[in-house]
DNA sequence: CGGTTCAATGTTAGCGCTAACATCCATTGT
DNA sequence: ACAATGGATGTTAGCGCTAACATTGAACCG
């Protein structure tokens, strides 16, 4: 029979590894990763001996390996439930400037603002061990939560503020719906209605809508809601604009979900020669840059998106380098900026 | 002495193994390895025995070790050259949707338009035995090119048309630069300004602008270029437009590198009263949304942005699945869309 | 009814790296 | 002079999984 000792060929002549690297070097395989991981713990001399025989074999590590045996790898899971929203693209800039600086790479996951989906996400990045998991949100599918408690990483949960998991970045959304409906309470708007697009899978809309109507029954007025169910885009803005003006012909004020719509619809009012905010005020919510532009300028609320991504990843780093790290949520707070739109 | 076959307690008391739910389902490792990567393979009865005992341990598989052994990885390197521009991030989404769906993870780095942080990103991606490897542009440096053109996986070459090491999806930079500035003659501006942003490091922007350069020189016409050193944005476009309005006075028509710079300049003349086209025409590049939203629309050239991620996701599937695959570049093409800008 | 075939499952040996411990040897202290 | 020390390097045994081959047993065949 064939001899069981001398079976496979496994091996895909593929990129040279660490043998070949000591070999050439005329050391063992453990000094080579030394001075790939740990270089001030080999003497001078052969560190350089080792690294020219890296040169010569143009060896590259295989990462997979390093992390298996070390239990530790070099990415950073994130997961963000939407890429069409330049909100979350900025915090994954913030994220990526942070991490990639310290040589972390970034696994992007995508959940559509489906739970499940996010649960399958948060599986799929477990599987592999990531250094961090940054998701958003604070609302989990209930396996999924489980799956991130028993995980012993470092997690983040980023956007909005409260009873974290972990670590926990962001701003209070409540509070950033008070205030805009307050800024509008003061201009002396009474009419207000919010506008917001698929608030059923986007709850922090929902939440700054609460804010909204605390305010709004305070004053003991009423605080209509128009929840479009089209994506949130300048479109979209802009058919609630005609919605609203065509429904509740009386509204003086619109408050909306984000700056997309609120840019879509002062737009649309530019086009139709209505004016803002004689005829009809328009604020948003994100304080994106497009917003300073238009005219009159839209009035908003500024979320630091690319400062919760460095601050989430700040937090991460933090807890990995083995610092004390804040406890409680961190508060990276919002800024209204009042335009000429109310 | 101690007994050297007894030392080390390694294993970190973590995530449940296959070892584990093999146990538990009376079965080999094998088995359940086969259960999770060739179901098919496996009786029924036994595969739902061994599901189920996956379900009671709570098996999560490292995907590293999986990866390891088979030499195979489910993740797919992407570089790109910015995240703040929002053209790279729906070819991000394009690229994610597509292979999410196929549960191909991806793992996203940044070169910041910088090739020597390009060559250092592909040589970490490339530790981690990606699947496939998704990098923007065709030039690279001499070490990158050389590292690339190694490696056995596939590369897709995306944004531009040319000579690739493997795949490439784009479009023809230099045709659409030569589109534009036909349409700007076929309307008859003579005096016609290219600007664009930081062109040094956007060779695609200088590539659009030869195109350019070419229809004028074909109409005797000079093409004179104003590159602005800040980034790409609205408020440079704005600053563009008095900067061209300060020195060029008798400019008819601008032709800006991209959207965010039109737009900016188009918002900025309508804040300054300045009548768009009569006064100055304002061209772009890309299609984003927002110039079908501004008064008058923005005359831009779509760019197929999802539709490169898409393809390009699609071209290296249909390569990882053995299947022939497109010869050549594939030009996803582009439109001109006439706005009243122009 | 022994032999062939084939589907289902098992055994073994790595994948390429690093943790843990072992060894070696030049210093140092007494 | 010799034990104790400690820095540099080596040896060994995995990390958790899957490729490759081996085995088993039921179905099938002439």
């Amino acid at each position: 029979m064939a001899d069981t000792s001398s079976r496979r060929p496994r091996r895909r002549a593929k990129q040279p590894t660490i043998a070949e690297v000591a070999r050439e070097a005329g050391v063992s395989a453990i000094t080579v990763s030394r001075v790939l991981n740990t270089p001030e713990s080999v003497r001078e001399t052969t560190r350089r001996r080792v690294e020219a025989a890296i040169e010569t074999v143009g060896y590259v590590p295989n990462r997979l390996a390093g992390s298996l045996a070390s239990a530790q790898s070099r990415f950073i899971a994130v997961i963000v439930p939407s890429l069409s929203n330049i909100v979350f693209t900025e915090v994954i800039q913030g994220l990526q400037a942070t991490f990639e600086a310290r040589g972390y790479q970034i696994l992007l996951g995508n959940t559509d603002y489906d739970l499940q989906r996010e649960d399958q996400l948060v599986g799929t990045f477990l599987g592999w061990s990531p250094a961090a998991l940054v998701i958003t949100g604070l609302r989990h599918s209930e396996v999924c939560g489980r799956r991130l408690r028993q995980w012993e990483g470092p997690i983040v949960e980023i956007m909005e503020l409260g009873t974290a998991i972990d670590l926990n970045v962001g701003l209070d959304h409540l509070k950033a719906g008070r205030c805009m409906a307050g800024h509008l309470r003061e201009r002396g708007y009474r009419r207000v209605v919010y506008v917001g697009a698929q608030m059923a899978r986007d709850y922090r809309a929902r939440l700054r809508y609460e804010g909204h109507c605390e305010v709004l029954a305070a004053a003991g007025l009423e605080a209509p809601l128009l929840d479009m169910d089209q994506l949130g885009q300048f479109e979209t803005g802009a058919r609630a604009l005609d919605q609203v003006l065509a429904t509740h012909p009386e509204t003086e004020a619109i408050h909306f979900a984000n700056d997309d719509l609120a840019t879509g619809a002062l737009l649309h009012a530019n086009r139709l020669g209505i004016a803002v905010p004689q005829r009809i005020a328009i604020a948003g919510f994100n304080g994106l840059a497009i917003g300073q532009h238009v005219t009159p300028r839209l009035t908003s609320i500024a979320s630091p998106r690319e400062l919760i991504g460095r601050r989430a990843a700040q937090a991460v780093l933090a807890r990995l380098d083995g610092e004390a790290t804040v406890d409680g949520p961190l508060d990276v707070g919002f800024t209204l900026m009042a335009g000429e739109s109310t």
